[in-house]
DNA sequence: AGTGCTGTTGCGAAGGTTCGCAGATGCCAC
DNA sequence: GTGGCATCTGCGAACCTTCGCAACAGCACT
């Protein structure tokens, strides 16, 4: 993969170690086309590379790492499973997650940038809102099933 | 305690069957003084009344429940422990997570509503805000320990 | 190229939470 | 008050994630 040298750039950047570990985790995030899971970028790092023999426990400490460097967002929701993506610069969207399918969008939001800053101005807080899913019910869950689960 | 009855009733009302571990466990939030995580709750259900003999499992599938019925609230944060209180109604505030000294605190945000209101139009997701810990950084841990960590 | 320090890894265990199952119990109808 | 059904409970196992430890390996310096 040609984008190998960036991360390696990147992460020695940042004053941390470049290890083959991060470089396959990283790339295999960077190239998925959707947020993953832990195990899911396990399982393309493998894919990728059958030889590579890495931890899940690495993973995990590797996309710490990356969302601390702010090369990747760590997402949280209510399944459970954390989601992580690779931070586009100059982007910035929000999460949605349906409580029902349990099925996580991207939205852009302007008015939770809004709240961010007031939550600074009123709380004094430096908020990040971009890092969790915000739990609801989706369009779809809404018509189909609104009435089904005791609403 | 002289609310439980209406614990009793709001239970019955919504068409769930009234249990004493149900009474006990949200007797028992009810009159916290703040939130409380499921082992807390366990432990005051077992101060009240050493003889309540009530299992983990219980306390997290009744706050499951009175969370669904709108009792209660449940709020995951970064913490990886969650936290449970009782719903009062009328009242609607939001949580704030401070990831460094992981203190949790209450905020009432008008911006916030509106975030929810522009991702029902934009979205047709009904969101729901106030089930989740916000992370970030407060003021202390910005004035105190805000360049240490590596911004 | 060799050496040393320190950050990183892999493994296993522990933590909080959820799930499946068998047995118990609340609620409704008689 | 009794019976029957569906829900609820307790237990144990499983799940995802984090942590501690010893061994490894990247990087800087010689």
């Amino acid at each position: 993969m040609s984008c190998e040298p960036e991360i390696a750039q990147a992460v020695r950047d940042r004053g941390r170690r470049l290890t083959i570990q991060r470089v396959k985790i990283l790339s295999a995030l960077r190239h998925a086309s959707e947020h993953q899971s832990a195990e899911q970028i396990l399982a393309r790092v493998r894919g990728d590379d059958p030889l590579a023999d890495i931890s899940l426990s690495t993973v995990y400490r590797t996309l710490e790492t990356a969302t601390a460097l702010r090369l990747t967002s760590e997402l949280r929701g209510a399944s459970g499973t954390a989601l992580y993506e690779w931070n586009e610069p100059g982007t910035s969207h929000h999460h949605v997650e349906c409580r029902a399918c349990g099925r996580t969008e991207s939205v852009e939001l302007a008015s939770l940038a809004l709240a961010e800053a007031e939550i600074r101005e009123r709380a004094g807080f430096e908020a990040d809102i971009r890092h969790l899913a915000i739990p609801g019910l989706c369009a779809g869950c809404r018509a189909g099933a609104g009435g089904v689960a005791g609403e």
